[in-house]
DNA sequence: TGATTAAGATCACAATGTGATCTTAATGTG
DNA sequence: CACATTAAGATCACATTGTGATCTTAATCA
């Protein structure tokens, strides 16, 4: 069994948990770190879809945290990426940047 | 009316065309170039289900070619990446780029 | 007690990915 | 000439992933 192969939104959220990291990974953030840095709007229930498709394939472990004295302080469902996880990050990007080699003088500034 | 957002198979198809060309970009060589560069196995199928979902979307144009005096030589269906295919493209590597952001140190060696 | 806030969850449907199977049109060969 | 071989195209069904609508829950505030 090789590494499981992610789609392109689930990249994108186990991305931003690792950014974030185990003490700061929970949907709120997710929705905004991919909002902010890809400029698309996100809806929340995608990313608890999304994260839920994700512990199912075992790439990453999710846990409830203590509840918090603020208004609103529902306990947050942390996330963490599984070493699995971070294969699959990694072997999407080897992807990525087998198939873009030699297209910069083609495409042009690609940024 | 924005950019068309494009699958991670589509995106594949869209930078084996470019990469090709006009003059070389039809079904067979697509499957190689995706094969030789990611280590991944295509089936010519495939391609031909997402060309025509690219086609629908004004991403790329085809035609058949003529046909050639070789065993086998049948019309190639030929491909062109349009402006929008390149826009999605552009949006697409764009997109990759920020979400990598900073993720280097943590997850060391992306190679 | 009711309003407000932050967060979690389910569902259905749309879009995309993938394998199985088949057809077509060209040349080669006994 | 009939059949084999080869390169290529095409359709279909089903699996997986993406997305919006809608709802619930648990905390504090007024």
């Amino acid at each position: 069994m090789g590494t499981s192969r992610v789609g392109e939104f689930e990249l994108l959220v186990l991305l931003a948990a690792l950014r974030l990291g185990p003490a700061e990974a929970y949907a709120v953030p997710i929705v905004e770190d991919i909002e902010v840095r890809t400029g698309r709007s996100v809806r929340r229930a995608n990313v608890y879809t999304t994260l839920q498709r994700l512990e199912n394939k075992g790439l990453i472990s999710t846990w409830m945290g203590e509840p918090r004295a603020e208004r609103g302080g529902k306990a947050r469902r942390l996330v963490t990426v599984n070493p699995p996880g971070v294969d699959a990050v990694k072997e999407a990007a080897a992807e990525i940047r087998a198939m873009w080699g030699g297209l910069e003088t083609i495409i042009g500034d690609i940024a």
